[in-house]
DNA sequence: TTATTTACTTGCATTTTGCAAGTGCACATG
DNA sequence: CATGTGCACTTGCAAAATGCAAGTAAATAA
């Protein structure tokens, strides 16, 4: 099921190895900012994931602890995805990365509120999503 | 050459579009952090890219504003490829993930300086890179 | 009891990656 | 000034990843 080899010692390369792919990062946004939370969440996002490659970056992103599965409150037939603290701990990234695109593409105005609220308190922000 | 569509109009999404791949980051990483600057310092860089990989990365970071292509000072037989503007500005990013791998990886003791250089003083940091 | 929702899996075509072997220009060497 | 070597790529092909459509199985809703 998983293959990822990590290619070398760098802590960059290392952490692409996890994450660095076109679809890993996009699932933990919609974890961390959309308050989606399962596997028919993930496929409505706008960027129209494959559900094959969903199931599997689930997987992956469970192998290596930035997310995890748990019961749904609503009903057995859902599944409960939710961070770890190693997949919230991504969020400075997140932010960075966000303040890099908002200085070279113009931006949808509905992203501005929720970037802005994360980086304005981060500890708030975290412990508001119930962990 | 590009068929770079891009999947949604979150800043996320968008960047991903860019540079959300498993090479294009470390070719930044060797120009930002290892004073790489040619086609076979990238090529030796220890993860090992495929030259053809290696040409269509150049080819995509070049059309996306990251680097820019530029006569060498030794010879003409050589390209120089630095970071634009819009390449040093991924920085933050880099430290962030370097933060984060600090504390889910083991390091290698050779990129702490690096990047604490880097973080310690930015401004300093970027001048020193001679743009 | 039947239909629908939810979370996937499967099969196959397309695209991207990876590897090995070129190619062509520039420069250094004899 | 011919010849070899270094450098920046290309090319061709096999292997892997991705994308798409259809299917499956358990749980809930009607």
């Amino acid at each position: 099921m998983k293959k990822s080899k990590k290619r070398s010692d760098c802590p960059i390369s290392c952490s692409l190895d996890i994450w660095g792919d076109k679809w890993s990062l996009l699932i933990v946004r919609d974890l961390m900012f959309f308050q989606k939370s399962t596997y028919g969440d993930f496929l409505r996002s706008s960027e129209k994931i494959a559900t094959n490659i969903l199931a599997s970056r689930l997987q992956s992103l469970e192998d290596n602890g930035i997310i995890e599965r748990s019961e749904h409150p609503d009903s057995k037939a859902k599944v409960l995805y939710r961070l770890t603290k190693k997949g919230i701990d991504l969020l400075p990234i997140f932010v960075e990365i966000h303040l890099w695109a908002e200085k070279y593409f113009p931006l949808p105005a509905e992203f501005e509120a929720t970037i802005k609220e994360a980086k304005k308190d981060k500890d708030l922000y975290i412990r508001s999503r119930k962990r």
